[in-house]
RNA sequence: GCCGGUGUGGCGGAAUUGGCAGACGCACUUGACUCAAAAUCAAGCGGCUAAUAACCGUGCCGGUUCGAGUCCGGCCACCGGCACCA
């Protein structure tokens, strides 16, 4: 008899072996095909790891273990993305130096992954907190800043009230702070912004370069939101200006009845002497910015705006006279701030017209403009509009646009929902942006040998309502001199946004301590892309698109030799409380994956958070699951006793080990860990009816199930005596002809129900499968057969009538 | 409102993509072992049934098909994202 299992002196070990082997480092050996394996490194909370990163974390180190034990040079590594507001606040709520407080954290987690056993290549590990990190990180800001892609502007920006800081439009979730949950308002400050927009375009078309799940493209395609349309010009009469607005459906220009402009549109100032009712329309434009997002979101249906007494516009395909109004369904941020409204084809045109009393005129037949806009693009024809008359939608757009560009009335325009990426945040514990102001020179990079400017410490990280960064106190670090020209300047106080770190943090861990560039060229080369990067789907805009911009901006640069980071990026469900409901300590469901390591081991908390579901879905803890998987691992581990010498398979066992082994390999493959898992408690369950089973057999096994559980295999490996390590070894092939049974049962089928069964040899004939069929449900055959099917290997059915 | 996802036993979930619905696991029931319990092992386990008979059964209604959880049309519910983007 073996010994009981006791995961907690296996485990720890076989991680004291890994390690000091370096097992699991992945060399620049540029000869052998590499898989580059990514996971989104975590921010190390103050709470520790939470029982969803081990979701992620063993789903790819079940791919990298596989892979390597396939021939493959994976490089699986793992880092800290340490900047962020929680570190810094705790620091302030403790008196403790954020640095401190990053490196406990930081120790604690490492502590906490290492125990889960994961196959990282721990040497290649980055933190982004670290000088010579962010020295890289600075960098690339002054390459974005040398090339126009980073500029400072005065502009209302995102400020939450609980944070103290400007957000990113990303980081707003329902006019809250996506972290903190507080009111975030509107406020007037100078911010580091960066270009994103002028990627937009390769941001959404290299999407096909690239295999995501399709959930993730379609969110980015709608996050960048491109609409193709034109821009028209409407003269104003009796004036030389002209009112552009910005459409997507020209087609429908013989169809406007009146315009709209948002209440901050500049020609209200600009005509305000001709505008008879001015004092109404700015009392509108004051009571419109008083709305808070929260009221302009409800509000949204019921539409409201004002006339504008004095100011007309003339429509240049049909010379007719419309009126101007004044909204705030139009955005002054999005097109030209104004638009042509066309009641008969717009919802929100036939709303504002139907309240108002505004005409509504058909020029697309197809629907009944009287009830709804008939916004149909595919089937209407147009109606009521000159030269465009009888044609469809799409002929429409093409013939006017042509006709606007010839006439110099209007050219053809895309644009984008995407805005530029706010980058600064008033904060200490972030990356400084080497940036300094300089009376005469303006805004001045800090020369490249200079960096990394590293944080100054201060006496306070509180932040400031002012909204002034922490760092703007120490004024022996904010003063020096302009390196253009040598006279006084300040240097820049904000930091960077926490995305910032992430933002290249795949690229750094290919050459993690190089002091001459972000990484050697060389093994860029030979890493890039990153082959499979799986990530959470809240980072979709956030985290991917940042990071993918920043990319395809090195590579126009020359710095990095593909056009995307990541190949292929998959995406994992979130794991849920007992009840059901997301894990939080209000909730008072929150599992810490620690006890579940002391309890169970390392090997059933991978087990089991493989086996709860679908990868992709979300899922509901269950304790009782839990032990459901340590019992698994009980089950494997008392085989041991029934191994007898031999080199084959059980003959018995021979079709259902090669079924097993081509099964796992394709379901980790294909992410679908739960049924890979099941099918090996199959073999195993198998092995016990059989009572005995041979150590090839055994092998199999173990080696299967070495990825999901590393520890109690590689004991069990070492125990049964076979040579060397079992992380060292080769993946178990198969062989296809002999995962196919000799002998099938088949359904047979009458009129589509199951009736009975067959044994048959697999290469039947059909004609001898239906006979065989008929017979054993010849009782049942009692009308007249008028049709008779054989799916090779699957059923039997003979449908009859009478 | 728009976009995406999900809906299958008491529960988590399978189903080779149009071919025997419920693999695997949990929970439960019964039996063995035990003074007893736990653990372990064995058997059972969708509903209706005396039944291993028949029938019903994959959110709802309809359709295509020899055959539908899977395809088509129309709904409903829940989850996630976006939200006056012209």
């Amino acid at each position: 008899m073996s010994e009981a299992y006791n995961p907690k002196t296996i485990e720890k070990k076989w991680q004291k072996i890994w390690d000091d082997e370096r097992a699991f480092h992945a060399e620049n050996d540029y000869t052998k095909p590499k898989m580059y394996n990514l996971v989104e490194f975590p921010y190390p909370s103050g709470q520790g790891l939470h029982v969803g990163h081990p979701r992620p974390y063993t789903a790819m180190d079940i791919v990298s273990r596989k892979r390597r034990m396939q021939g493959y040079n994976v490089l699986f590594p793992m880092g800290w993305d340490a900047f962020g507001l929680p570190t810094e606040n705790y620091a302030i709520k403790n008196h403790i130096h954020p640095k401190i407080v990053t490196k406990n954290n930081v120790a604690r987690f490492k502590a906490q992954l290492h125990a889960l056993g994961y196959s990282f290549d721990w040497e290649r590990e980055v933190n982004t907190t670290d000088p010579n990190y962010y020295h890289w990180t600075q960098w690339i800001f002054l390459q974005l800043f040398k090339k126009g892609l980073a500029y400072k502007t005065e502009m209302p920006i995102n400020w939450c009230t609980g944070c103290k800081v400007g957000l990113a439009n990303e980081e707003v979730v329902g006019g809250v702070c996506e972290r903190c949950g507080s009111p975030v308002i509107q406020k007037m400050q100078s911010q580091w912004m960066l270009k994103i927009t002028a990627y937009a375009d390769k941001l959404i078309d290299d999407l096909d370069l690239v295999d995501y799940i399709d959930r993730v493209k379609v969110q980015q395609r709608n996050w960048i939101g491109r609409s193709h349309g034109a821009e028209v010009d409407f003269q104003i009469k009796g004036k030389e200006e002209k009112l552009r607005v910005y459409t997507t459906r020209p087609d429908t220009l013989f169809g406007v009845t009146y315009m709209v402009l948002s209440p901050e549109h500049p020609y209200i100032e600009q005509f305000k002497d001709e505008i008879k009712n001015y004092d109404e329309i700015v009392a509108y434009r004051e009571a419109a910015a008083r709305k808070s997002d929260f009221e302009r979101t409800e509000l949204a249906k019921d539409k409201t705006g004002v006339c504008i007494d004095g100011l007309t516009a003339i429509d240049p395909v049909n010379g007719a006279e419309i009126p101007i109004w004044v909204s705030d369904y139009v955005l002054m941020s999005y097109g030209t701030g104004a638009i042509m409204a066309v009641p008969a084809h717009d919802d929100r045109d036939w709303e504002f017209a139907k309240k108002f009393g505004l005409p509504i005129i058909e020029v697309i037949a197809g629907g009944n403009v009287d009830e709804a806009a008939f916004t149909d693009v595919q089937t209407g024809t147009l109606v009521n509009s000159g030269f465009l008359t009888g044609m469809s939608v799409e002929e429409a757009k093409k013939a006017i646009i042509e006709f606007l560009d010839k006439n110099g009335l209007g050219t053809p325009k895309t644009n984008f929902k995407l805005r530029d990426w706010v980058f600064s945040r008033q904060r200490y514990w972030g990356e400084p942006i080497p940036i300094v102001k300089c009376e005469k020179c303006g805004y001045v990079a800090i020369p490249e040998e200079e960096l990394p400017l590293e944080l100054p410490e201060v006496e306070s990280y509180m932040p400031t309502d002012t909204g002034e960064s922490p760092l703007a106190h120490m004024t022996e670090w904010v003063n020096t001199t302009c390196p253009c020209c040598g006279g006084p300047a300040k240097r820049e106080t904000d930091t960077m946004p926490q995305w910032a770190g992430s933002s290249w943090y795949f690229l750094r861990y290919i050459d993690p301590q190089n002091d001459h560039c972000i990484a050697d060229p060389e093994a860029m080369k030979y890493w890039l892309p990153v082959d499979w990067y799986n990530g959470g789907m809240e980072h979709t805009t956030l985290h991917l698109l940042y990071s993918r911009f920043w990319h395809k901006f090195l590579y126009d640069q020359g710095v990095v030799p593909t056009p995307e980071p990541y190949q292929k990026r998959t995406s994992h469900g979130m794991i849920l409380g007992e009840n059901g409901e997301k894990m939080s300590k209000s909730r008072g469901n929150v599992i810490n994956p620690d006890d579940i390591v002391n309890e169970f081991g390392a090997d059933t908390l991978r087990t089991y958070e493989m086996f709860i579901g679908a990868f992709d879905l979300a899922a509901a803890w269950s304790q009782d699951g839990v032990k459901g998987c340590r019992k698994f691992l009980e089950r494997v581990w008392k085989l041991q006793d029934l191994v007898t010498e031999g080199d084959g398979y059980t003959p018995e066992l021979e079709t259902k080990i090669h079924q097993t082994i081509k099964k796992v390999s394709n379901d980790y493959e294909e992410m679908k860990y739960n049924t890979g898992i099941a099918a090996m408690m199959t073999l195993v369950n198998e092995f016990y009816k059989v009572g005995k089973l041979t150590k090839a057999d055994y092998k199999v096994l173990i080696t299967l199930l070495n990825p999901v559980a590393p520890h109690i295999t590689e004991e069990l490996w070492e125990k049964m005596g076979f040579a060397g390590r079992l992380y060292q070894t080769t993946w178990p092939e198969f062989d296809e002809a002999k995962t196919v049974e000799k002998m099938i049962e088949v359904a047979v089928q009458v009129n589509g129900k199951v009736r009975g069964k067959v044994m048959l040899p697999v290469d039947v004939s059909k004609e001898d499968a239906i006979a065989a069929g008929k017979e054993a449900v010849a009782a049942r055959l009692t009308g007249t057969i008028v049709k008779e099917i054989y799916v090779p290997g699957r059923l039997i059915n003979i449908v009859q009538k009478g």
